[in-house]
DNA sequence: GACACCGCTACAACCGATTGCACTAGAGTG
DNA sequence: CACTCTAGTGCAATCGGTTGTAGCGGTGTC
């Protein structure tokens, strides 16, 4: 039914390998030749099958990239830029979403091996080891988490973290939450050992779900917890937070301040604007196609945060 | 380097279609030589290549979704749903992003071609012509859109924005101006066309890209349109409006009424909270999945919304 | 005892492409 | 004129699987 080289070539004269050369090595086939093929390919609507020339070279001039969740904008600014650069490249990105499930995330990479050049893990929950493991069925490049071994893109959200905890100190705040996230999360993790570096005093509450749920979920804690100033897990925490709160009728930042992390909001509305700290998702994205386009020595990139002062952190009540 | 099929053979003393049938047609292989070559297989961990399958059998066990903007949630609560219902079918689903680009979707549809089992296309942008033209090289199921011979799952929105209206004319509106979005968007069209089939004086403005800056941009022809009551494209150009009127001094809904469509926020803070048409996107993704699956006549199936009042309209004033 | 039948396995063709190699004819060289 | 060279093309093996068919030994039937 499809329309196969052997039919263009049948219908041109010439042999399919023939054909072949003149879609993948066009200089090793004359002139005239090349144009009669090509004009009766392009009569038939052939195009070359993908699978078919992978199963021979080995590269599918495909990319995978898996996340776990797909409608966390944190996520999707970052697909968008990886598509873009793998698009400049002429690859084409296939994006899966875990549902935050470790199970369907080794499930997703076994089901992309073999039909992509590589796979991007952004923030993978599954355990180092088997990262580690499924890395040697396919390329993987892993963004916001340490693998030993495996080329890295790591947004510096340690940083980040410590420069919102001074932000809040420098506003008078003197008991400090942090919010944590899933357990699997370096992210997470790595705010945590941000916080505790710090001289500043800081309970952790957690681990929560990375959304608004799980934002609203930790309001009770939050607020037991006596803390004035609160550093999110991201965003979404920080909005279920504060959505939180305000039903409780505690008011941000009057009576607690909140700082979010992701910065997905930008030019949004909701009041108060929430203060956060900005994680370099496009370049990321870039990066890491890039890194999996051009295989370098495995190793860490680090991207830098900033913090975004806006409405929602304000000086401690006396 | 990948373990292939021939080496499972050779370990296991048999020839290479006893294994091909120990995982596709276990039944008709011997329990004990299915053991054995288990044990090998599991042992050599080889893994059934899905595209060199795919080459013979034609069946890929993957599907394509193409969505205009990953980042929308309205299309991110589709894809979820979708992979969901994949999943459960053992499929697997590719997503891409094609960035409003009509020029994009058609190669990205001509990229999924040979590699997945049908593409499902939700809010295409392409000519009608164009995707009836690429429905012959590969499965196609339409979302959103009216294409002819093609299965297709709409959304009412139709019978929404008659809603939404009524809704305003109730509250005493008598200028209501309609913020239309792309120009290829077929959900548009239907918004229009339910606009002039109902009573009410009824002013377009736009086209609009589908997206907060859409609205902020459309913020100066509402003024100007005298309008009282609107309705918006979707909820982030409502967003990006009710932004741009807060700017200009202009209070929803004491100044004007907004209503929007998609409700992607639903629990999401923001005042006033939106009064919009919620869109059955879940069932949209698993019904669109079915029709892929289940290959049936070309048809229509047509899901309902429902208007959600929330904070975001109220009386006209007089 | 010839035959059909059974469960199981091996053989080989095939899916749609790529690619190393051999072959051809014509041009260039001495 | 015999030679090498080269550009262009065909041949056939190959990628990793699937699947129709044939062959195997053994049992049951008439």
């Amino acid at each position: 039914m499809a329309v196969t080289i052997r039919d263009v070539a049948r219908a041109s004269g010439v042999h399919v390998s023939t054909v072949s050369r003149t879609f993948s090595a066009p200089h090793l086939v004359n002139a005239e030749t090349r144009t009669r093929v090509l004009a009766v390919a392009d009569d038939l609507g052939y195009r070359p099958n993908r699978a078919a020339r992978a199963l021979t070279t080995g590269r599918t001039h495909n990319l995978g990239l898996i996340v776990a969740d797909i409608a966390n904008p944190f996520f999707s600014s970052l697909i968008k830029a990886a598509q873009a650069q793998a698009r400049l490249r002429d690859y084409h990105v296939f994006v899966a979403d875990t549902d935050e499930d470790p199970q369907v995330e080794e499930e997703l990479i076994q089901a992309f091996a073999k039909q992509v050049d590589g796979v991007l893990l952004c923030g993978p929950r599954l355990a180092n080891s088997t990262i580690e493991r499924l890395g040697e069925q396919v390329p993987l490049v892993v963004v916001n988490r340490r693998v030993n071994d495996l080329p890295t893109v790591l947004m510096d959200v340690g940083r980040g973290a410590r420069q919102a905890i001074e932000h809040l100190v420098a506003l008078g705040h003197r008991r400090i939450a942090l919010v944590t996230g899933p357990s699997g999360s370096w992210t997470s993790k790595e705010m945590q050992a941000a916080a505790t570096a710090g001289e500043a005093d800081v309970v952790f509450l957690g681990p929560n779900p990375p959304t608004e749920l799980g934002g609203r979920s930790a309001v009770t804690d939050v607020i037991a917890s006596g803390a004035t100033g609160v550093l999110a897990y991201n965003d979404l925490v920080a909005i279920g937070l504060m959505e939180g709160l305000a039903e409780r009728d505690t008011q941000v930042p009057r009576d607690i301040s909140v700082i979010g992390v992701d910065d997905i909001l930008p030019g949004r509305f909701g009041s108060p604007r929430l203060t956060t700290i900005a994680m370099p998702t496009a370049a990321a994205g870039r990066m890491a196609v890039d890194m999996l386009l051009n295989p370098v020595a495995p190793g860490v990139t680090t991207l830098e945060t900033s913090l975004v002062v806006r409405e929602s952190t304000a000086e401690a009540r006396r």
